[in-house]
RNA sequence: GUAGAUGUAGCUCAGUUGGUUAGAGCACUGGAUUGUGGUUCCAGGGGUCGUGGGUUCAAAUCCCAUCUUCUACCCCA
């Protein structure tokens, strides 16, 4: 009995079809971040366990997909730490390595790596895959696509700017309507300072995060769950619904709230400079100021953006921000860098939904050429390799088979033309051009039919 | 890690209070049609009913265990 094939949990297989819409996401991702200056590399899918280790908290930990070692991977174990389990120190024994949990780290680790023959600010792009080690659920896998861009080695706020326009650029090319939501780390905890809570700055954003998912009353609660206190929670109130119809009024009044907060101010600052820099900017996407805006915050220290489908419900469908210190662990310190990553999956998702995927990135073969056997066949390669030459995307049906076959063959592969060249077109020289959606036939020589298909 | 569902043909799923040889649609192959497909009609192939055990004269159906996949929570993209 043969085996039932599958693939592992959290882990899908691509049909052509879908690789054709894949593709079209990854290249007009592609295609704007080469237009702003980032260039690509790539890293191994397997790094060191030593470099993804303690970089993601002990949940990511839990997370990364561990390697055993090749060979007798058992031989540095005693049987002593066997008994006493299988956690901890065990794993270093068992595995060296593990594959990537993110694009991030192993980006530092490059950075770190090649930092002499790094011109600085770098600017790179990276479109790989990652995996995790998670429960698979709606939208989530264990295997799946990042799309970063990131510069290092800057602090200039033109990088956030430029990030926002390519976000717009991106959305505009792939005709999704988004909102473009920004905050600032540094705002937040302003207001973690302002209510008294310095400390809890991770407890209180977390929550806050979730406001519109949850609610408010849940986030509240959860707030008192975590120790936070009613005053504080009431005087955090007003930084949840801040006043004001536009980004510069709900500055003014942010502004009001948060005192004499110095990094709550610092924070303000850097977020009031990228929208005036973005002022004289026509974005065909809206930017919106949004407190409650917190993503996973472990190392963002500056901006932070995130993007939602306007039209479709999705979570988010591309994120980031900046980072201060992201390649101090691997030792190399004061370089900061702020990037974004468009979630590829998801995007494909929102493109599905709204029925966006263009024509022209699905489109495959235009001309099947009939195969009628030993004798025809000599001139039908000649008319493919023409057809070829003229840039027009064809092929030979490789075997004899009943027309009724070849014709299904045009259809399952959705190819638009089918050229009959049997002993009556080379006898009279002109060829057959059949359009398959309308049945409509025409005797065509081979130039008049590069004509018909080629525009 | 917690909770709830699920598993029958390549795919999507029926299958009654347990009862002969487990069905349908789609897909596939052949024919109606040896130079005309996407429509129609006819025929055909394809199943350890997730796995192991138990109850029974009899199990796809009931019980137990186990695995798989999915959904939600935690967390994340």
């Amino acid at each position: 009995m043969a085996q039932k094939p599958s693939i592992p949990k959290g882990t899908r297989d691509f049909s052509p079809q879908q690789m054709a819409k894949r593709n079209y996401i990854f290249n007009t991702i592609k295609k704007v971040y080469e237009l702003f200056g980032y260039h690509q590399i790539e890293t191994p899918a397997m790094e060191n366990l030593s470099t993804l280790m303690g970089k993601y908290g002990d949940e990511g930990d839990k997370l990364l997909f561990k390697i055993l070692n090749s060979g007798d991977y058992l031989k540095k174990v005693t049987l002593d730490e066997i008994e006493k389990g299988v956690s901890g120190q065990l794993t270093n024994k068992l595995s060296e390595k593990g594959l990537r949990y993110d694009l991030t780290v192993p980006f530092a680790r490059y950075v770190v790596q090649h930092r002499n023959e790094i011109q600085f600010p770098f600017k790179r792009y990276q479109i790989q895959a990652v995996w995790r080690a998670d429960r698979p659920q709606k939208g989530r896998y264990r295997e799946f696509f990042q799309c970063d861009a990131d510069v290092v080695g800057s602090n200039s706020l033109l990088n956030e700017m430029e990030i926002v326009l390519m976000i717009d650029k991106v959305f505009k090319a792939l005709n999704i309507n988004v909102t473009i939501k920004i905050n600032n780390r540094k705002i937040l905890a302003g207001i973690a300072e302002t209510i008294g809570y310095a400390d809890k700055l991770i407890d209180i954003t977390v929550a806050m995060d979730k406001i519109d998912k949850i609610g408010t009353e849940a986030v509240y609660a959860e707030l008192r769950e975590k120790g936070i206190s009613d005053d504080a929670i009431n005087m955090l109130e007003p930084f949840m619904n801040l006043q004001g119809n536009t980004n510069n009024a709900k500055i003014n009044c942010l502004g009001q709230l948060i005192g004499d907060s110095a990094i709550g101010n610092k924070g303000i600052l850097e977020i009031e400079e990228v929208f005036n820099r973005l002022k004289n900017i026509d974005l065909h996407n809206e930017l919106e100021l949004d407190l409650t805006l917190a993503r996973g915050l472990s190392y963002y220290t500056g901006a932070i953006f995130e993007v939602v489908a306007n039209d479709v419900k999705m979570g988010s469908i591309c994120g980031g921000g900046r980072y201060d210190d992201l390649t101090g662990i691997f030792g190399l310190k004061d370089v900061s860098g702020v990037g974004i990553s468009f979630g590829a999956d998801r995007i494909y998702d929102v493109l599905n939904e709204l029925d966006g995927f263009p024509e022209s990135s699905i489109k495959g073969t235009q001309v099947l050429i009939l195969n009628f056997g030993e004798e025809e066949e000599v001139e039908a390669v000649k008319i493919v390799n023409i057809l070829r030459n003229n840039n027009i995307a064809s092929e030979l049906y490789p075997e004899n088979s009943k027309m009724k076959k070849q014709m299904n063959y045009a259809n399952n592969n959705n190819i638009p033309y089918v050229i009959l060249a049997g002993s009556k077109e080379l006898s009279s020289g002109l060829l057959t051009l059949k359009n398959m959606e309308s049945g409509e036939q025409k005797s065509l020589s081979i130039d008049a039919i590069i004509n018909e298909i080629g525009n």
